[in-house]
DNA sequence: CTGAAAGCGCTAACAA
DNA sequence: TTGTTAGCGCTTTCAG
C-alpha cells in the first residue's frame, strides 16, 4: 500500500526522473515551477510520475545548493508573555505566504539562552532574524552576518532596522488624555528591568509636567520591576502618601491590573475614587471590572510589519541604511479613568 | 577586521583541514566531540584553526548527510491563546537542552493551513510534530511517516501518543467541589467548537448529577462558542431562567472570565450572590475582581510531558503501542467560590 | 589515530 | 526545451 514501507528509502529526483523518462534537471525545473522551460507535456508526466511514487521534495537538499533556509528565527524574552505571543503571530502570519518558517526562542533575559539561540541561527543558517534584544549587543547581532529586525525601538544598533511603538508619545497621549478629564495629580507606577531602553515613559511624564505647568512631585513616582508584584507595591506606595494622586499611569498593563486590584482590596471604586490608565492592551485588560483603559501598542501589527522590513531586508530591496518604524500607540476607553471626585 | 568580510565565501571544513594540516574527517571527528578517537594535539590544533577562521559548523550540510534536522514542528489553532503560548513554552524549554529547535505553526482551526504546517514539515524532514489536531486527520498524520506527539487526549488516534489533561476528573471535581461547598442548582456554560472532542466536560455533568443524586434541569445548561461573546451571552440566559443557579462551572477561563463580568454588570456580587469556577487557570484568571477559582490545567508541565514523549519516539526509544499520558488538573482557590445564600 | 573517497539530494551553469 | 556535469559542506565507511 505504502508506497515507501519500511526499510525502502525515499524516492529522490532521480527516482521521478527515471520514471519520468527525463532527466533530474527537468525535474528539478518543474519542481520549482519553471513553467517557462519545460513543454507541458513532460511536465504533466513528471507531475504524474511525481504523485506515482509518492515524491515528496527534499528541502533540505536545496537549502544546501541554494544556500537560502526559508526560516527566521524570532528571540523574544517570553513566548507565554501576551504581548509577545502576538508579535509572534504576526510575523508568522505575514512570514508564511513567502514560504517562511519561524523557529522561536525563549531568551528570558539570560545572555546564554540569547546567544544559544543566535547561534542557531547561524549554524542553521537562517535568513532572517527578528529580535528583541535585552542583553545580546549589537555587535554579536552584526557578527552573525544574517539580516535582522530589531523589536524595539532602540539606541545602540546603528545601521540595523527596527520597529516599535512610540512609548513615549503614548505615555504622554496618556497623561494628556488624564489632564483633560480634568486630573492634576497624576502618579506614575513606572516599571524597569535591568537594562532599561530609554525611559521613554519616564521623559514623557517629566515633559508632559513641564508641558502643563505642574510640577513634579516625587512621591507620585514610583519604580517597580515589571511583573504583578510591582504593581501592588506600587500602589500600596501611593495610596499612602500625604496628598495621594487622583489618576494613575501603568506603564504597562500588567502593572496597571495588580495595581487596580491592590486599590480595590482597599476599598477604593474604579474610577470614582481614582482613575487608571495602562499600557499595551494586553488579552487581560479588557477582562477586569472595570475594563482597563489603556494605550494600546500595535502588537499582531509590528509582526506584520517586522516581517515585511525583514523580507525586503533578506531580498536585498532595502536601503543600505537601517529603517526605523515607529508605529503610535492609540488609546483604549474602558472603565477605569473618570473625572476626579468634587 | 571581519574574517568574513565581503564576497568572500565562509571557511568549511576544508579550509579548517588545511589549515590545521589534517583531514577533513578529522576535523569532522573534533566537531562531533569524538573524543575517543581524536589524539589530544590533533584536536587543539583544529580548534585553534577553527577559532582562527572564524568557522561556522553548517548544520545544513549536516542535516542532508545525517537525514537528521532536529526540528520540531508545534502545530496549535493559535499561539497567541494563552492557553498555547504555554504550552509552547514547555515544550521549547525541554525541547532545547538536546538542541532542538521549534517552528511553531498557526492552524487556525483551517484545513488548508493546517496541512500546509504539516507539509512544511515533511518537506523540510523535520524530526518530530507536536500538534493539536483540529481538522487534520490521523491519516494525514500517519502518512507524513514523522515521530508525532498528540496534544490533547483523543479518540481517533490509534497508536499515536498523546497527552493531555482529564477534563472529565478535573469538571468532576470542579462540581464536587462547589457541591460540597453547599450549591446543588449548579449552572454549566459549556464551550463547543464544530469538531467537539469526546465532550468530557458535559459527560462529567451528567455523571456528577447521576452520583449526586441530583435531577438535571436543561435550563441549567448552555451551549455557547468557545469565546468571550458565548460567556456573556451564557450568563445572560442562566440570569434569567425561572431558578436562577447558585454556582455556574464554565469550560473555560475565557468563558468565566467573561460570564462572570456579565453578572458583575447585572449587580450581582461575586461570590456572594453567584459562585464561578473556571477551567484552565489562564493568566487573566489572576486577574479579575475577585479572582477566579479555577481547575488549572498543567499547561507548561503538557508542553514538557510532551517533549519527553516525542523525544523518546524520535530516538525509538518508545514501544511500539501509542502511549496515553494524562495529566491531573488541580483545583486553585481564589476568590469567586462561596457557599450560596440563606 | 588518521586519511581517502563515496555519497546525501538537489540546483545551476553550460551544452546540445 | 532538455540533458550533462559539477558541486553545495558534511559524515562515514573502509583502509592504512
Amino acid at each position: 500500500m505504502n508506497p515507501r514501507s519500511k526499510n525502502s528509502t525515499r524516492p529522490t529526483i532521480i527516482h521521478v526522473a527515471r520514471a519520468a523518462g527525463v532527466s533530474k534537471s527537468t525535474v528539478s525545473r518543474v519542481l520549482q515551477g519553471d513553467a517557462a522551460s519545460v513543454k507541458t507535456e513532460t511536465r504533466q508526466a513528471v507531475t504524474r510520475a511525481i504523485r506515482k511514487l509518492g515524491y515528496e521534495h527534499n528541502a533540505i537538499a536545496s537549502m544546501l545548493r541554494t544556500a537560502r533556509t526559508f526560516m527566521v528565527m524570532l528571540i523574544t524574552p517570553d513566548i507565554a508573555n501576551p504581548f509577545w505571543s502576538e508579535v509572534a503571530r504576526g510575523l508568522q502570519d505575514t512570514l508564511e505566504r513567502p514560504g517562511y518558517s519561524v523557529v522561536v526562542g525563549n531568551g528570558d533575559r539570560d545572555p546564554q539562552r540569547e546567544n544559544a539561540f543566535l547561534k542557531t541561527a547561524r549554524r542553521n543558517r537562517f535568513d532572517g532574524i527578528a529580535i528583541n534584544p535585552t542583553v545580546i549587543h549589537s555587535r554579536e547581532l552584526r557578527a552573525a552576518n544574517i539580516p535582522t529586525i530589531i523589536l524595539g525601538v532602540r539606541d545602540g544598533f546603528p545601521g540595523m532596522d527596527m520597529i516599535g511603538s512610540d512609548s513615549f508619545q503614548g505615555t504622554f497621549d496618556a497623561l494628556t488624555y488624564l489632564f483633560q478629564m480634568g486630573h492634576r495629580r497624576i502618579g506614575f507606577i513606572d516599571g524597569h528591568y535591568n537594562a532599561d531602553p530609554g525611559r521613554a515613559r519616564y521623559r514623557a511624564y517629566r515633559d508632559f509636567l513641564k508641558q502643563r505647568d505642574l510640577v513634579f512631585d516625587p512621591t507620585l513616582l514610583v519604580e517597580v520591576p515589571f511583573e504583578r508584584a510591582g504593581g501592588q507595591r506600587g500602589m500600596r506606595v501611593l495610596l499612602n502618601v500625604a496628598q495621594p494622586p487622583t489618576a494613575i499611569f501603568c506603564s504597562n498593563d500588567i502593572l496597571a491590573v495588580a495595581a487596580m486590584q491592590t486599590a480595590q482590596e482597599a476599598s477604593l471604586v474604579i474610577p470614582r475614587d481614582l482613575s487608571m490608565i495602562g499600557m499595551d492592551d494586553i488579552y487581560p485588560a479588557a477582562m477586569t471590572m472595570p475594563g482597563l483603559t489603556t494605550m494600546a501598542k500595535p502588537k499582531y501589527e509590528i509582526g506584520c510589519q517586522a516581517a515585511h522590513l525583514l523580507l525586503e531586508r533578506i531580498e536585498g530591496k532595502a536601503p543600505r541604511e537601517g529603517r526605523r518604524c515607529v508605529l503610535p500607540c492609540k488609546l483604549i476607553e474602558r472603565g477605569s479613568v473618570a473625572p476626579p471626585r468634587g
